[in-house]
DNA sequence: ATTAAGCCTATCGGAATTATAGACTAATTG
DNA sequence: CAATTAGTCTATAATTCCGATAGGCTTAAT
């Protein structure tokens, strides 16, 4: 399972992505629309700044913006960026690799295969989740349960 | 990342299946040769003697074997058993459903969709990996490793 | 009866997660 | 330039989960 922090950021990012352009918007509005504990979402917009994909503006008329396009940010980034690898095992990974303490030898490891397998699957799948493709998803969506 | 009963589940069985019809094997043999702390591994082994995965033997000359064919058994199976589901969001699994608490639509769901995807993908991958393409890869691995 | 082995219950320490409080800083506006 | 608005920083509380251990109980073989 991914953490709150996760699909805090992602929840609230689509909905930055929805008015991509239009200006900063308010912690306190992103934090009601998409019922997330303000506080906390606060500090998961810093760390979202911080690692540049959203700016902002102090005082009035402040708040959150992308800084990114939408087509430029995807879900991997931000998994990572909040939970870390997106593999189920540390010896998968490339930027958070760590030996299995318990493991004998890495090479011969055919558990360690098909997790690789998994990962593989997993990022190339994330990768192609942007803000865009998910934004335009949403309106897809919106539309089928309109028609019922 | 799975837990390490998952991750620890896995190698007690594989080298169970290593080993399979050549009756029970001892649980203080199977945590030295595979670095499973016993204690641990003791309830990791009853857990999968209750999910019906293994029988044992008590009493002198007693210990753990497989009681499903290596073929029966997969890794989707065991990550269940011990991590829950395998989707990475709560709303993505069947057996282990729950709505996202802060989510307005779970019918328009952008995010959701994507995670289903990954889900997928994710099952059928784990489901084709049993114990017994699990030996046999060792096996392949350990020939081409000698090669070198 | 003795001994070998699995079974059961309880519990502990530590880490991570989720969340909140409160003071501080920067920018806008009248 | 004072007042207000809104993001930033530091600290910490509350919970939950995980990995691990202890110790006694039960069962089966010899």
């Amino acid at each position: 399972m991914i953490s709150k922090k996760s699909k805090y950021a992602l929840n609230a990012l689509v909905h930055l992505a929805r008015q991509y352009g239009e200006g900063p918007i308010l912690i306190s509005t992103i934090a009601e629309e998409e019922n997330i504990p303000q506080k906390f979402l606060e500090t998961i917009l810093l760390d979202l700044k911080n690692s540049g994909i959203l700016g902002s503006k102090k005082g009035k008329g402040g708040g959150y913006y992308l800084r990114k396009k939408p087509e430029e940010v995807n879900i991997a980034q931000v998994l990572r960026l909040f939970d870390g690898a997106i593999a189920l095992l540390p010896c998968v990974t490339f930027r958070f690799y760590e030996r299995c303490e318990e493991c004998k030898d890495e090479d011969t490891c055919s558990i360690r295969e098909a997790f690789l397998k998994v990962r593989n699957e997993s990022v190339r799948i994330f990768k192609n989740e942007t803000l865009k493709t998910l934004v335009e998803r949403e309106k897809v969506l919106l539309k089928k349960k309109r028609k019922k």
